[in-house]
DNA sequence: ACTAAAATGAGAATAGTTATCAACTTTAGG
DNA sequence: CCTAAAGTTGATAACTATTCTCATTTTAGT
């Protein structure tokens, strides 16, 4: 992977983007800054960073992908009213992944937990 | 919901499947019995089926949606290379979905989750 | 600076799914 | 058992998210 002064702007709009943002989303915002910058650049560096685990895509969210710079082990919430996204701390649930791998015998490279619901917020 | 002749045999095809099958996997066996029955017809059914609870939707997987007739608490692992899904028994994480709610203080209605890796088949 | 490999922007193409709509079924009430 | 309202169907158009194509530009190593 070679440097790329787009692929630079793309993750660091995404480190400073404090939600969980879709494709679609980071467009708009990079738009701004970036007139040029083209979708399929913003897709094919998404997926470059992900492939190369410095960013991670979220998948079973909604319809799109959303993606998240915190790659640290740890699952996450959509509210189904506001639609916002969480985190939760792996916390929950220590040794998720080494229990799945001892009760199958599968070699777990990853996961996508996703929990939904109503958030504090909209359930008041 | 009214009864269908459809819905019917949608859900006793995706009952009789040892897969987790996706609405095109399931269009090609439904089409062999019922070759009139229209692509509309099953996801609109698969959807309908999924928000009465009857059945449940695995998103996270691939591009597509698969589903399932189990809709006991248990999660999901798929094969990177030979993409076939696995069940995981829920007690791998006892009280997942409880202690996930007690840390966030949201009102938790579900959860997707998604291993994914190279099974034991696969490995050798 | 020169070259090969990598990346870009623009737009076309694709895949999966949903929307539309006229015709047909199902259901509940009289 | 007839009817009207509500629900469902098949066919196909439309939509959305994402990937592909390709000519041009940028990067990295010599």
């Amino acid at each position: 992977m070679n440097y790329s002064r787009q692929r630079e702007i793309i993750l660091n709009t995404l480190k400073q983007n404090v939600v969980h943002p879709t494709a679609e989303y980071l467009y708009d915002v990079l738009k701004k800054e970036n007139p040029s910058i083209s979708l399929a650049t913003l897709y094919r560096n998404l997926n470059q960073l992900a492939e190369n685990g410095i960013i991670k895509k979220i998948d079973g969210l909604e319809s799109s992908s959303h993606y998240d710079h915190n790659t640290h082990d740890h699952y996450h919430f959509i509210c189904d009213k506001c639609k916002k996204v969480f985190d939760i701390s792996a916390d929950v649930a220590p040794d998720l992944v080494k229990k799945a791998q001892e009760e199958t015998g599968f070699t777990i490279m990853g996961s996508d937990i996703v929990f939904h619901g109503i958030c504090k917020n909209c359930n008041k």
